[in-house]
Parts: C-alpha cells; structure tokens; sequence
DNA sequence: CTTGACATGTTATTGTATAACATACATAGG
DNA sequence: CCTATGTATGTTATACAATAACATGTCAAG
C-alpha cells in the first residue's frame, strides 16, 4: 500500500534525517519504519501495545500530522471501537507517556513521534498553512532552557517547546 | 494596600532582575509598577485600557499567578462587570496581543506579562506543586530554536516555550 | 446630532477533557 | 484448572474551555 502523499508536497515531520523532514517523498515507509520501532520500543518497556492503542498509532502515522482526540475517535468508532471519549484520550495518554506520540498542546491535537526513543521532548514546528507538525532536535534550545530556569533556581523537569511559522512548502505558496 | 504574600513564601514571575522573581519579597510594589508600565506601553501603542480591561490585567497582578479565564470571569461578575465567558475571553486577548499578558497553553490559563515591553515570548517556568509561573528571558532559547528550524528551512514566527518543574521554594519543601 | 468604529453585554452552542463506575481480559499463584 | 489480581476497555454523565452570532451602548470625528 505504498502512495505518494496526495495531501500535501511537504511531508514534514518524517523520521530521521531531520534534513528530509520537509521534503517531498513516500512517507508510506518512514511510517511504517516507525511503526515497528514504536513497537519494539513498547515491548523493550513493558508497555503492552494492544490493538486500540496499535490502531490509534496507525492512524496518527497514516494521517501523518496532528489531529484532535475527537478526530481520533470518530475513526475508531467507524471501525467498531469504543465511541466514546475516553477510548481515545487513554489511547492517547498511553502513546504520549510511552513516547510514541506528542501532544502538540497549540492545537489542542496530538502526533505520532517520529523518532520513537530518541530525543524525546523535541522542538515542534508547526506549519500555520498546512497544519503539519515537524520534530526537531531540541538538545541545544532545552540546554538553553536548562541554563536559564537553573540561574533562577528553578528545577525543569519536563519542557515543551512549540514554533508557529511557515514551512518550506507553504512558504513557497505564499499568497 | 501593600502587603506579604500570604499564599506562599515566594513570588515567582515577578519583574526585573530575574535573579529574584523566585526570592521572597513584597511584590505590591512590582505588581504596581508592572501596572504603570502597562498603562504607558498602551497609550503608547494607541490601545485602550478600558475598565474591564484594566481590572482583568490588576486581577492577573493581584492573584500573582495564571488564572483560568473562568476564574477570571468569576472575580469579573462579583464586581459587577459582564458574567458571560466572551466578556473575560476579550478582555484577556486584548491583554495577550498587546503584550500585557501571557498565555499558558498547558494549563489553560493566563498570567501577566511581567516586563511588559521589553522580551517578548520568553520561558515560562511552570512550578507543578505550587502552579506559579517565572517569566525567563528567551533571547539564547529562541536563538537557539531559530538555528534548528532554519536548518528545516522553517520559518519561525512565533515561538511558545514552557518548562514544567519545581521552583526553588517547593523544591525546598519537598514531600 | 449623526455617523462610524469600537467596546461591552447576552444567548446559545461547540469543542476539549475527565470523573466515576461497570465489564472484560489476561496471567500468575494456588 | 480456576480464581485472584492487575490492567484494559466500555459507558454514562458531567465539567471545563472557547467561540459564534447578534444586540446594545459609548465615544469621538465630521
């Protein structure tokens, strides 16, 4: 089931290389590359990857950008699971606490993770055009936010760092 | 009206320097300089500082602290102002698009600005235990997303950046 | 005083998220 | 085998957050 993207040129937020994230290509197989390391990563902690959870990380990584929980379920539902909200908001919380996926709180909306096990808590990029969310290392900006919250003494524990702008494409298009 | 702080030993997200947004101190005094600012930073900006907006951003000064925009209404209604959710939700964006105030996406709430004017989007540092909010100075962070967005070829616009942890006072108590 | 722009007030609705409880399902210990 | 236990799923109901759409009021420029 290999496809070009119809949806879009971009196709940001692919798996690594971080260089190719916004660049045109069949991301049929960096999604199911991912897939398969989300699932090694699961079972490496313990995380029991069942067939909703499965299901919903499928549909993230086939829509390939942030959708809401309400849009989640609405496709669960259509193919005989839960319809109700909490099947998708405890699907979700159990990918976002295991790392394969990100709530991208600017949208009220969650994406797959492309880089299961990698650098977790990454910098989003988020097209204000299209909607798609691209992940970029965020070592040097959380150092920066380390350096700054630890000269006021504060502890950080967890950071999310989230960019409007335009991506390559969309800028492209600009009107 | 100056007083202590009552409702904790520290007072944090206060103004300039940064050193002591954290320490413990009377924060009327920043609070009623913040407000001074504001006031001169609108009329500067030809944006009118009417009443219910003034008393929303004095609301957001007084509690010290991000407010949901429900509380907000709440202390709006008791003084006689609108008690329907658009009257707070207008009052607050005005606030966040000139500046005066800031909107924390992960706790659906908002804070006042603290410098107002001067660095704008900086690092919100969030303390989980005691819900305060720190404004840090983001100028090397947001240098530092810039650097890997560009690298995507992104364009940034807006950058939203906020680190969840423990301040200094509640890392002292700590259970 | 009237026009136009902006601000406020109100009704109603949409969207997002969680609490609380009931049921099913796996699996390790008896 | 089976039953006790933890975990996952399903469902009902509700809480919380945000906005659409429209009516009214206010103020200053012409």
């Amino acid at each position: 089931m290999a496809h070009e993207h119809d949806h879009s040129d971009a196709c940001p937020g692919c798996a690594a290389p971080p260089q190719v994230a916004f660049a045109r290509h069949d991301h049929s197989h960096c999604a199911g590359d991912v897939l398969a390391r989300a699932e090694a990563l699961a079972e490496a902690q313990g995380a029991r990857l069942t067939p909703v959870r499965r299901r919903v990380l499928e549909i993230l990584l086939e829509e390939h950008r942030a959708l809401g929980a309400y849009d989640v379920l609405q496709r669960l539902a259509a193919e005989g699971f839960g319809n109700q909200p909490p099947v998708a908001y405890r699907a979700l919380d159990f990918l976002v606490e295991n790392g394969l996926a990100h709530r991208i709180r600017r949208l009220n909306a969650f994406a797959a993770c492309m880089h299961p096990g990698e650098d977790h808590a990454p910098v989003f990029l988020i097209c204000r055009e299209c909607n798609h969310v691209a992940e970029a290392p965020a070592a040097p900006v959380r150092a920066a936010v380390d350096a700054v919250a630890a000269s006021l003494g504060f502890t950080v524990e967890r950071s999310n760092i989230e960019a409007m702008g335009l991506c390559p494409a969309c800028r492209g298009t600009a009107s």
